[in-house]
DNA sequence: AAGCTTGCTGACCCATGGGTCATTAAATAT
DNA sequence: ATATTTAATGACCCATGGGTCAGCAAGCTT
């Protein structure tokens, strides 16, 4: 009995804080969202929460850069690594990527990214920074040394990226909104990614 | 001077402010989007708006079926005209409509769809039968026609008409994301049509 | 064990915006 | 003209939810 209340650990609460709100907008979006729920399950005071976030955006903020810093590490570290040929490497590591995004994390960065970008151009300025624009300038690299070494011919493909990630963007949309009515996201991204190297294979 | 305050206009009331909503809409999506703004742009007392509408919800599913309904139309009338080889259908009034969507109100709704499916669940039925599962359909239709009469080959493309407005899914995300830092939808959209139809070919 | 700092609570404030309804006035009928 | 109908208004109601803050108590310090 007489256990306390609470116990003070600064140190874990803004952590939690953020993982319970990822839960929360991932299951109802930001707006649908009340601050008070993502304390409940943080198991917090909404007082406590403001304490660490001094509006629901900043906790917005802090729940996107939670999940894409990361996933940011992963692309580079990835990226770094393999020295294989351009194709044996889209057929890798791209393609396991690939087929990983609909069902992690970023499939709702991405949802809510699409809900509320609008609203936050400044989130969008670090999205685009820190995860687009530098995913879409690896992937064109990449493209650019097959070429390079003969392994592709020059193609529109080149030049756009957004071409190769196109169908795990289906994927992730038809996820939202025909959540039930299910597709075969994996085998959608399989045949996609060897349809593009038949095309541009030299 | 003593012109009459207003007019009753009983029959152009919905409309007008349908088409106001979906003004509203595009700009600020559902939710932000105030019932009373909706009614100043109909330039129409908000009472007035509830005697057409019940609920803002109504409001809303009338505005996707105001959009919806001629496209459909447009869609089913262009499946019955053309005669057309399966390659030349693709090459020339679909490629023709996907690279009309990204610009169009079409785009809009996909917009608001992605937003909201998932508090409108009958939302979601109407857009599926009268919209996704019909286009869809009537894909994997021509592309059965196609190998069927020889000019494809047997593929998982058949299977999955997704694959095909992949990069117009792309276009519109791009879109609501990045709407300064632009893409080029168009030539996305021709390459893609191109390359999968070098992979389908026989 | 008394005092002090500060992590934490929860009752409160109030702007916002969806929805209502008594009232007004345009159009129509008599 | 007068009465009747109903399209249309706009002031109002009130639930919701973001944000605040005075006070409480956990856990040091001395």
């Amino acid at each position: 009995m007489a256990r306390p209340r609470y116990q003070r650990r600064k140190e874990d609460r803004p952590q939690e804080i953020t993982a319970a709100a990822f839960g929360a907008f991932a299951e109802n979006g930001f707006t649908a969202t009340k601050v008070e729920d993502v304390a409940r399950r943080a198991g917090v005071s909404k007082g406590l929460l403001y304490v660490y976030f001094k509006t629901k955006e900043e906790l917005f903020k802090a729940v996107i850069r939670s999940v894409v810093t990361p996933r940011l590490d992963e692309l580079t570290r990835t990226l770094d690594t393999a020295e294989l040929g351009a194709e044996a490497f889209i057929r890798g590591p791209v393609l396991d990527f690939m087929k990983r995004v609909p069902g992690s994390p970023v499939s709702v960065v991405i949802r809510l990214m699409i809900s509320e970008a609008p609203k936050h151009p400044d989130l969008v300025d670090y999205y685009w920074q820190n995860v687009a624009s530098r995913g879409l300038g690896a992937l064109r690299q990449l493209l650019r040394r097959g070429v390079e070494n003969g392994e592709f011919r020059e193609s529109a493909v080149t030049d756009l990226p957004q071409l190769i990630v196109a169908p795990v963007m289906m994927s992730i949309v038809w996820g939202i909104v025909f959540a039930d009515r299910s597709l075969d996201t994996d085998r959608l991204i399989e045949t996609h990614v060897d349809m593009i190297l038949a095309y541009i294979k030299a």
